[in-house]
RNA sequence: GCGGAAUUGGUGAAGUGGUUAACACGCCGGAUUGUGGCUCCGGUAUGCGUGAGUUCGAUCCUCACAUUUCGCCCCA
C-alpha cells in the first residue's frame, strides 16, 4: 500500500467539517475588514526567503524543502506566506495606488520538522498582511481581527503577549547592552544560546531551556531601549488594543524566530489542552524594512499567521460540528422508478434543493437508514403504480407524515416547504 | 537531529510459538411478498505495519525500515 509522506495528513470527515467552517469564517471576517484574497505560488526562488526569513534562521537552515527544477532553478516550497506576498507587491507595483494594500491569503507552507502534535510538515496558514500603513491602529486591527474569529469559533482562555522590538537601530543599541549583561553569565547558558550569542542574541531571551534561569529574568529590558518615537507609538497600540476589548500582556522577553520583524510583535495562544506543547495559534508582527530590503520602496507593514491545524486541534475541546442535514432523499426499487429518481433529483438540485439517492443497489431497507444517516428532512418514495397515476409520496422524515403529490407540482411542493 | 512508546478488520480492541484469530460497534442480507429506524437470525480479516532472519512451524522471538505518538529542539 502508498502510504502519505511522512507529516502529511488527509482532511476528511469531521476535520473537513471543521477545516469548512474555519474556512467561511475567514472569508466572511476577511471581507468585513476589507482585506482582499490573494494566493501566490507554493514554491518561489529559494533566495526569496533567505533574504526575508533569515539567514541564519532554523527555518531557513534546517528546515526548507529545497529542489532544482529540470532547468536547474533554486527553488524552495514557502515556509511561510508573507514572503511571496511582499514578492508580489513589489512585482505587482501595488505601492503605486490604494495603500494601505490589505490582503489575506490562506495556503499550505512546508517546513522538513520532526512532525508532532500541531507540528506537521505540510501546514496550512491564514494570514493577513497590510501594506503601506504605520499607523498605531493597523496593529491594533491586526491584532483584534485574529483575537475576535478566535472568541467566534469559541476559543475561552485566549492569551496575547505583545512586544515592542522596535526600530533597527533601537534593537542594536540593546543587542549591545543585552550582549554586555550575558558576556560574564556566557558559560552558564545551554549550548544553543551560546551559538545565538553571536548570532541573534536577541533570541536568547525566548530560550526554553534557560527561562527560568535568574540570569535571563534580570535581563535588561528592551522596553527601555526605544526612541521616544517608539515608545509612544507603543503606547498607542496598547492603547487602541484596549479600546478594542482585547486582553494583552506586553512580554519583553517575547521575540519572534523570523529575522524582518520591528516594532510590534504578538502572539496569541490557547490554553485548550488538546494542544500540548503546540499553543500558540496565530503570531505576527511589524516589518518595516522588508519591502525595501526586496528592492521595492520603503513601506511600513504589519501581519500575522494562524496555524489551521493548531486552531482545529483547539476546537475539539469545545466544539462539536455536524454535517448539514440533507434536505431531500430519493427511495426506488426499479429500474422505471430510478430513471424518474435520477431526473427528479437533478430537477430538485437545479432548483437549489439538497438532493441525493442510492447509487449501490441498496434493499429499499437499506435506504431508508442510509436516508437517516444522511439526515434527510424529506423522503421521497418512487411507486411504479402511482407513477401511472401521476403521484409521488412525500414523506416528512420528522413527523412521518405523508402525502401523495402530482408529480407537476413536485417541485414547487418540496420547494415550497 | 536525539531519546521513549506504539502499529491486529471499516472502527474500538482481546489473544496465542502449532488445526477454523475472541468480543463489541459498524456494514450487508433475511424474518417484514416494496415504508425503515426496535427485536431476532445469518454474513462480514486468505489476515495480525513492511522486509528479512531464527524455527519443523511465527501475528506472537530477533534485526532493519516505515508510519504514528510523547518529550527535547524549533515554530503556526
Amino acid at each position: 500500500m502508498i502510504t502519505k509522506p511522512k507529516g502529511t495528513y488527509d482532511v476528511l470527515d469531521k476535520e473537513a467539517l471543521k477545516l469548512q467552517k474555519i474556512n467561511r469564517l475567514i472569508e466572511y471576517t476577511c471581507e468585513f475588514y476589507n482585506y482582499d484574497y490573494i494566493r501566490t505560488p507554493i514554491f518561489e526562488a529559494r533566495e526569496l526567503f533567505h533574504r526575508t526569513v533569515g539567514e541564519d534562521t532554523d527555518i531557513v537552515t534546517k528546515e526548507t524543502y529545497d529542489f532544482q527544477d529540470r532547468s536547474e532553478r533554486e527553488l524552495t516550497l514557502r515556509p511561510e506566506g508573507t514572503a511571496g506576498v511582499v514578492r508580489s507587491f513589489i512585482e505587482n507595483k501595488m505601492y503605486g495606488s490604494n495603500m494601505p494594500r490589505k490582503l489575506y491569503y490562506n495556503g499550505t507552507m512546508y517546513r522538513y520538522e520532526r512532525p508532532g502534535n500541531g507540528r506537521n510538515r505540510e501546514f496550512t496558514q491564514f494570514g493577513v498582511e497590510v501594506l503601506g500603513s504605520n499607523d498605531p491602529a493597523i496593529d491594533a486591527e491586526v491584532i483584534s481581527m485574529p483575537y475576535h474569529m478566535f472568541l467566534e469559533l469559541g476559543f475561552k482562555d485566549l492569551n496575547v503577549r505583545i512586544n515592542n522590538l522596535g526600530a533597527k537601530e533601537d534593537r542594536e543599541k540593546y543587542k549591545t547592552a543585552l550582549k554586555e549583561y550575558l558576556k560574564p553569565h556566557l558559560n552558564d547558558l545551554c549550548d544553543d544560546c551560546k551559538k545565538r550569542f553571536e548570532t541573534n542574541p536577541l533570541r536568547i531571551l525566548d530560550c526554553k531551556v534557560d527561562c527560568d534561569s535568574e540570569i535571563l529574568k534580570n535581563v535588561p529590558n528592551i522596553l527601555e531601549y526605544q526612541s521616544e518615537e517608539s515608545k509612544n507609538r507603543f503606547q498607542k497600540v496598547l492603547e487602541y488594543l484596549e479600546f478594542l476589548d482585547v486582553d494583552y500582556e506586553v512580554d519583553s522577553h517575547l521575540v519572534r524566530g523570523l529575522d524582518y520583524y520591528d516594532y510590534t510583535v504578538f502572539e496569541i495562544e490557547s490554553d485548550a489542552e488538546v494542544l500540548g506543547g503546540a499553543s500558540t495559534i496565530a503570531a505576527g508582527g511589524r516589518y518595516n524594512n522588508l519591502v525595501e530590503t526586496l528592492g521595492g520602496p520603503s513601506t511600513p507593514c504589519i501581519g500575522f499567521a494562524c496555524g489551521l491545524e493548531r486552531v482545529m486541534l483547539a476546537m475539539d475541546a469545545f466544539e462539536e460540528t455536524e454535517k448539514r442535514p440533507l434536505d431531500c432523499y430519493i427511495l426506488y426499487v426499479n429500474e422505471e422508478e430510478k430513471i424518474k429518481a435520477l431526473m427528479l433529483a437533478q430537477d430538485l438540485r437545479l432548483s437549489g434543493v439538497s438532493v441525493d439517492y442510492d447509487t449501490t443497489g441498496r434493499s429499499l431497507k437499506s435506504q431508508f437508514k442510509e436516508a437517516d444517516r444522511n439526515n434527510a428532512q424529506l423522503l421521497i418514495l418512487l411507486n411504479s403504480e402511482d407513477l401511472k397515476k401521476g403521484l409521488i409520496t412525500v414523506k416528512d422524515n420528522l413527523t412521518k407524515e405523508e402525502e401523495k403529490v402530482d408529480e407537476n407540482e413536485i417541485i414547487d411542493y418540496i420547494v415550497s416547504r
